[in-house]
DNA sequence: CGAAACCTTCCCGTAAAAGGATAGTTAAGC
DNA sequence: GCTTAACTATCCTTTTACGGGAAGGTTTCG
């Protein structure tokens, strides 16, 4: 399967399948004779893997954690929970703080006329 | 004032006043006979004007605009609200979506056991 | 006067790709 | 069988908003 195969395959663009390939998260199963990467049935659901772990905003790094655990028979769901529950404190922890944005925010955005004079208490607040 | 002093009174670390003034932001008043920037009241006033903008999530160019009002006696509140408004759609769309992620994964870490055991509803969903 | 504490510019690195240049390869159509 | 379109490869640059550090000039303190 060539590499444009194994995008649409995964729901990857083609750029991102090589980049994964290039920083060693996931290899191609080989190479044709002329040098084209070739992806089988293993490589494309690592691929998907991957783009599912990072759609849940888990980073590179946490990917390759993660895939090395899927990849891992004898691992421990203590080990994967652990790293799902981290995600899920950084999810918290930035809702907590676009929380406070918002709030601050929409409260200047409901203060503000809107019209064509120029006093803004948006202005106000940030100088 | 030397920069040093300038990144004291504004907030903002030495490194991000030069990077300000290196891309327009906020230049400083003048330069020393050696080449040292030097700053004034003004000055200062616009770099803490940007680190607020920055602090409440505006992007550089959203607070090139914002400091282009500021400055700007003709200014309409309007457009001011305007750009307030985007900034709060933005804000509302990241909730959203991290709204879903939260739930979704808060939903997995319930259901896995966490034990020594190798099977994981988080693997299980994202294989 | 010498050393510490400033300051300058310049370049590299970050996360995670996207975009583009250039060149080689393969598949389709005639 | 040949042209050409559609692939593929590597390599380089750009993005965001700085942070780190080198090499070297300046100012200030004791």
């Amino acid at each position: 399967m060539n590499i444009s195969h194994a995008a649409k395959a995964s729901g990857l663009p083609v750029k991102t399948v090589r980049y994964y390939a290039d920083i060693g998260l996931v290899a191609p199963a080989g190479r044709t004779e002329a040098g084209y990467r070739s992806y089988d049935a293993a490589s494309v659901r690592r691929l998907a893997f991957i783009r599912r772990a990072r759609e849940f905003g888990f980073s590179i790094e946490e990917s390759r954690e993660l895939i090395g655990l899927y990849q891992n028979d004898a691992r421990s769901s203590a080990d994967v929970k652990k790293l799902a529950a981290k995600r899920l404190e950084q999810i918290e922890q930035k809702q907590r703080e676009l929380q406070v944005l918002h709030d601050e925010l929409k409260h200047l955005v409901r203060a503000c006329r809107g019209d064509n004079r120029p006093d803004c208490p948006i202005i106000d607040y940030l100088g």
